[in-house]
Formats: C-alpha cells, structure tokens, sequence
DNA sequence: GTTGCGATAGTCT
DNA sequence: GACTATCGCAACG
C-alpha cells in the first residue's frame, strides 16, 4: 500500500491541494476508494465557503490545523465530508465528491441498500460517506493516523483532470473549482 | 437515456 | 423563518 499522506501535503493551498487529491485513495476501516472528483472552498473572499459564516460550532474546524476531516450534516439527512487545507488560523477545505470504490465491496453494498450498481456505492458526496460509514462523529479527525487516512495508490495510473464550476450552490457559481478525473487520453 | 420534485433537520439570520 | 456543498424515485422518451 502506498505512504500516509504527510500534514505538510494539506498545509498548502485549497486549490493546489483539491487538485492534488485526484488519484490518492481515502481509507476508512475495511473500506477504501480512489478520490475521484474534489472540489475546493478556499475560504477568504469565497462566499460559497462555509468558513465564510466565520468561526462558528459547526465551521471551527476549517479554521484550525491541515489535514483533518471536516465533516457536516445538509439537507435534513445527509452527510458530506471534506479534508482541511491551509496552514492553522486560515481557512480552506476540500470537499470529496466522488470515489471509486476498491476494497470492502461488500460492506459498502450492505451500507448502501438503494445502491443499484456497484458505480451507485460511492459516486456522490453523501453516497460516500454513508458507503464509508463516515458520520458527524468523525467530525475533526487526524487523516494522517489511525484507521481514517489518506494514502498514495498502490500503483499509480495516468488520467487528464478537468476543471468546471462547483455544483449545488448559490453563491460564487462561476469560479473553476471543481476538479474531475479523466481517463488519459490514448 | 433525461428531467422534476419531495423528503427532512441543523445552522445561521 | 429561510436556506441548504443531496439523493432517490417516478415519469417520460
């Protein structure tokens, strides 16, 4: 298996780091997949950034040291998760959209009963979570130890990345943000 | 294959 | 009291 990513890896730019994420693989448990679509919320100027609230219960996270997880309950029943960017005292984190799944199968489909396809169990920000078993009580935790990290692939494979705006808000809708695995070209 | 819409509760104003 | 960094199902083509 490939190396833990190291703190200084998160302690740089939400950007560079969201489009950094692409191909590592997010382990929780049993469980793991291949990050394969991020999007950042570079806080400062970016009202789409939750950390744009200030520092609150729910966003104090944002603001405190890289590499831990930022996790959050939206829509009345769903969870997403982010990793948290930028040196401590600054704001920025990386929403994860998209995983493709490589261990534990079996676990996720039981996680994920309405899953109809093995592409269904992890290919949406809160079908991840609930197919990684990643709960509010995770909220704050160190992805750089235990059992809940962030490590390079095995093997690593060639794919091209593409850029469009982030999905789903209101504010700030037209800054390229949001970064998408692509197959390389042949 | 696509589009439209209801569910449901924490967080901030 | 309004607003969600969404999902799944139903309807249609």
């Amino acid at each position: 298996m490939g190396a833990i990513l190291p703190r200084t890896f998160y302690r740089r730019d939400a950007v560079v780091v969201a489009r950094d994420l692409l191909g590592k693989v997010l382990v929780k448990g049993e469980t793991s997949g291949v990050i394969v679509e991020t999007e950042a919320y570079p806080g400062g100027d970016d009202l789409a950034s939750h950390s744009a609230a200030g520092i609150t219960k729910r966003t104090r996270v944002i603001f405190g040291p890289p590499g831990h997880a930022y996790v959050y309950f939206t829509y009345g029943m769903h969870v997403c998760m982010n990793v948290v960017t930028a040196p401590e005292g600054t704001a920025g984190c990386i929403l994860i959209r998209a995983l493709e799944p490589v261990t534990g199968l079996e676990i996720m489909r039981q996680r994920r009963a309405a899953a109809r396809t093995d592409r269904d169990l992890s290919s949406g920000p809160a079908k991840l979570t609930q197919a990684l078993g990643i709960a509010l009580s995770d909220y704050g935790a160190d992805l750089t130890r235990g059992d809940f990290v962030i490590q390079n692939p095995a093997r690593p494979d060639e794919f091209s990345i593409e850029i469009t705006p982030r999905i789903g808000i209101s504010k700030c809708v037209d800054l390229p943000l949001r970064f998408v695995m692509r197959p390389a070209r042949r």
